[in-house]
DNA sequence: TGACTGGTTTGATATATGTCAAAATTCATG
DNA sequence: CATGAATTTTGACATATATCAAACCAGTCA
């Protein structure tokens, strides 16, 4: 039952889908806000597994995740696989899809969840007339394209356990942005899943996992994840092999 | 006389960057692009090893490279650097700021090269009333995201010769749509930024470059590069390993 | 021209990570 | 609670790339 039964889906003209609390919580009026919302549909009900779109889709929106998380993954054509991001609650994802018209990934529910569609056509027509939102845009672009560097920093030049330990922190980082803890938590993707996004076999990331837990950096069991000593993680990134 | 001779910089408003051929091919009339032109400076004199900016100025611009070619680096606080790109005549670079207002990477000459200085604020202030400027600053950031996913599947899945593959083609390809022949060239890095860039060290890049002589795909001697079996190097890059 | 300098190539060896396989654990289901 | 499937952990071994070192070459400056 992993994507087969829940494949409805409720699209709704959706008067507030409180964007402000999630993406765009910048420089904006209420007024404003409003018409930010009123562009904006709640579409629901996205189970493990479910597609929010494909590669090779066309582009006509970006989303804005108001419940649960999603990966990005391009597929090579001789089946090669690549995990490009993980994406929870509040983040915007679709961006890729701009410069081609069509999507560059496909975009795969975690776990439950819903998300804002915001066709991107409007967005462009109010951000127009709205300078902070046309800033809010560029910047969140900007970001993702700071995100990638830092991805490819990690790939480029990062040991296998400086790697998980960047992935670790970052991970840590985005639930305190949203108040939770930023110490415990349950991961939602596989230790394939992670190995794809870092570059690594599974049974390395399995591996680096336990020499973390070995040497008291963090509790793991399969995907609880405990943070002890956040310290020694962070000297692990920034410290030249 | 790499950097320090002529350090000198020429500022002058530019009444015709001739953008229209560079960077912004696309929907603008030529009144349109007029007004483009009239908020861009051109710059000139940088030489080999010289900044375009560095880490941490302030954002102001973007850049349109008129003439010549640049490479982008983050430095990690450790020492560690890493290559993010190179960018060639046409090309724009400094996107990276937008999200912070300071730039997170160096950008430096890698030959005599000249560019068009693109004010961000105007920018944006025109875009607001030309909407096919505003698309294609869009699609601009986006096939940057785009560009950086693709050398993330690089870095994470592919082997040192399907590396120096991918990017012996990628070259290629940036040539042809200059109009400049795609099979032969001349490189303008060493082989040390061409490995800080694919996550190689020089050694490895030296050893891929001598095997596709060995095999017959390429001729090479130091920086003098000619392709000779491009499919042979197209199905590199597609094949899993 | 010759000698310097930095870049490149090549070789020998070390090592981190991949590969293959089996055991252990977790999770879902009846 | 018991069963089975999927995921995770662990082990033994293979391999691609890194590392260290030396020779070679190309371009620059006297």
């Amino acid at each position: 039952m992993q994507q087969s039964v829940s494949s409805f889906r409720r699209k709704a003209a959706c008067s507030n889908c409180r964007l402000r609390e999630l993406c765009l919580p910048v420089g904006l009026s209420a007024g404003e806000m409003q018409q930010v919302d009123d562009i904006s549909h709640l579409k629901r009900g996205y189970a493990r597994g479910d597609y929010l779109y494909r590669s090779n889709d066309k582009f006509q929106s970006l989303y804005a995740i108001r419940k649960g998380s999603f990966k990005t993954q391009v597929l090579h054509e001789d089946g090669r696989e690549q995990v490009t991001g993980f994406q929870m609650t509040g983040e915007i994802i679709g961006l890729d899809a701009i410069c081609t018209d069509h999507h560059t990934c496909d975009a795969v529910a975690m776990e439950s969840s819903e998300v804002c569609e915001l066709p991107f056509n409007k967005l462009e027509t109010l951000s127009r007339e709205l300078p902070s939102l046309q800033r809010h845009l560029h910047k969140i672009m900007s970001r993702e394209i700071v995100r990638d560097q830092g991805i490819m920093l990690l790939l480029g030049s990062m040991r296998a356990e400086e790697r998980l330990a960047a992935f670790l922190l970052n991970l840590s980082q985005r639930l305190a942005a949203r108040g939770l803890s930023p110490t415990q938590f349950q991961l939602r993707m596989s230790r394939q899943e992670i190995g794809s996004y870092l570059g690594l076999k599974l049974e390395t990331v399995s591996r680096a996992f336990s020499n973390f837990q070995d040497n008291g950096l963090i509790n793991v069991r399969a995907r609880a994840v405990e943070l002890l000593d956040l310290p020694a993680l962070h000297a692990l990134v920034g410290k030249q092999q």
